[in-house]
DNA sequence: TAATATTTGTACCGATTGGTAAATAAATAA
DNA sequence: TTATTTATTTACCAATCGGTACAAATATTA
């Protein structure tokens, strides 16, 4: 089911009138579900005939309105990204390097086990379905976790010139440590675990956390 | 290529001689022909075709010889627990829980990225493939982690009595805490991370792990 | 109204999926 | 040899995969 809706508001900046019979959908609904089926069963665990109910559309709209199949996933991996994961970038922002690592992983342990999405991580949990068609997905999915793991490497250097890193910590290597207790983690939520049981994960993995004091 | 093999010796209990065509591969060896492609694509990335090719057996011989695609991989799941992924019963005979899971993360890392094997863990990998058919072998895969993780707890409470554990340790906190370690370090090695790499991480983890002394 | 543009539903495409029927080949038992 | 048993080969099965041709439906423009 997806409502139709118009765009009624004439603004500054006036969208063209569309010429023909107009969508019987709205993308970011569709892309929502999409996202949702994707995130359970992985990019090639889904089947066009799930999404097809998933959304409530027919196959050919689909194609008409995204492409292809790649191109959907792609697409609701944006929605992702920018959505529901997008903590794991703003995490970054945090003051010290200390509070972008407890931030990430307390944040990411809710997300995981949030009873309104899907367990673990779409990212992790696509990654791994492998079946050497959609390669280029998983070079993709693949990249953008180098380019997370880049971001918090760059973060932790950042710390270190802050002071609130010791100068001999290697921000590499710890952005990798957290990278792996996020990945570990998503692994376990997609198979059964609690929130409470990874919250005593994240404590643990904190403790080993480097400290100036 | 399987070579042919005949049992040409003859024990104390005689092996019933075969009556009628005999076998033109060896059992073991087509398992883990099996294993090596399962573990490098996963349950459902593994089609019968590759398996066909990978064993060098055509499909009839296969169904005749392990029944269907499922119970394939379940005897294909046998050999990798009981072969090459041996150690990780076997590091419950270290004598103190700190040897133990310093043990299992250090010979997990060779594990994962050893060079005549698939990267990363079989039932990790495996076990995030899901289309909602073959959940048969999901809740087995599951049922063998949560196994595994109970072990380590139970390992972790006799350390308790031993005493080189402190008495208000967490048995299964610390058990599910290294299998997340060990989980997310076999993400990162199915999808590219370093031996090298993977030590730093171990040895961040092992940083947290509680002392007696 | 008629003409045009776009989306929809139905029905289908070739390729691939896991799995098998049936004939043939290779062994032992009589 | 002949009968029996088991394994192999070839060729095929229905179901599903991602993707699409085509015509009916619904909108704007003229």
């Amino acid at each position: 089911m997806v409502s139709t809706e118009k765009n009624a508001t004439p603004s500054a900046k006036a969208a063209a009138k569309p010429r023909g019979r107009p969508l019987a959908f709205n993308q970011d609904e569709a892309l929502d579900a999409a996202l949702n089926v994707f995130w359970s069963h992985g990019y090639e665990g889904t089947s066009m005939a799930e999404l097809t109910e998933a959304l409530g559309i027919n196959k050919p709209s689909i194609y008409t309105a995204f492409g292809n199949k790649e191109e959907l996933f792609r697409r609701a991996l944006g929605r992702y990204v920018t959505g529901p994961a997008a903590f794991v970038a703003a995490v970054k922002k945090q003051t010290t390097a200390r509070q972008v690592v407890e931030s990430f992983l307390l944040q990411a342990v809710d997300f995981f086990t949030n009873k309104d999405t899907p367990n673990g991580c779409l990212i992790v949990q696509a990654a791994l379905t492998c079946g050497q068609s959609s390669s280029a997905i998983q070079q993709e999915l693949m990249a953008y976790r180098k380019h997370v793991e880049a971001g918090f490497a760059e973060r932790f250097d950042q710390a270190k010139a802050d002071g609130d890193l010791p100068q001999q910590a290697d921000a590499k290597k710890l952005a990798k440590y957290i990278a792996t207790i996020h990945q570990g983690m998503s692994v376990q939520a997609s198979t059964g675990a609690t929130r409470e049981e990874l919250l005593g994960v994240a404590e643990m993995a904190l403790k080993s956390w480097p400290t100036n004091f």
